[in-house]
DNA sequence: TCCATAGTTCAATAATTCCGAACTATTGAA
DNA sequence: TTCAATAGTTCGGAATTATTGAACTATGGA
């Protein structure tokens, strides 16, 4: 546990996409923007993901910078690295917020 | 053949950014941005690449909208479908293509 | 202490992608 | 008018990735 969250210089465009390009991550992205912090099951409410696929949709976004993770008790607080992700891909996020 | 290409209001986000989610794909992209039309060989110079996959590649790009493709003679000329892409997807493209 | 909660990890299966081989179509040369 | 070369597609199996159930860890509350 205890996660690694990569230097945003690290990340490759084409994981930035990838982690991107699937609509349960678009979603946790979207339900993230705007929330100071969301618990794993709260940024995706979709009720039928199994919890592992749920874990590992987090894992890439935290792989591409987009998301850090901290423990709180017994759950885990995500977040979006907005200004991060922003400073390394400028425009990119808020063109994909915009888009239906 | 003869190559059928989607109206733009079908692409899901999530497929126009997974069409973009790829190294070699993001070069063809870049390399068709700014040219008025590419063959297949022209439009992805990176000589490892075998003709199979570089021909799936472009089938991901026009199933994305990005890409349309025109035969002509015994070579097929590539274009960026830049306008309609940025009607639908705005700013998108643009911030991923001023990314590195 | 014991149970419920919140999520991770592992390993097997499912789904995608990659690529060699065979094919189609076009052009230019003999 | 054939023949070989070129430019790319398609097909199917191999390699890679993604998904998921089951077992696990850690925390908090009764």
């Amino acid at each position: 546990m205890a996660f690694v969250h990569p230097n945003l210089d690290d990340v490759p465009l084409a994981a930035a996409l990838h982690a991107l390009a699937d609509p349960a991550r678009l979603e946790i992205v979207r339900n993230l923007a705007g929330e100071s912090g969301l618990n794993c099951e709260n940024a995706l409410p979709s009720g039928d993901i199994p919890k592992s696929t749920r874990s590992n949709h987090f894992k890439v976004l935290r792989a591409a910078g987009l998301v850090e993770t901290e423990k709180a008790g017994r759950e885990y607080i995500n977040r979006l690295r907005k200004r991060e992700f922003d400073r390394r891909f400028p425009k990119l996020l808020d063109a994909v917020l915009k888009s239906r």
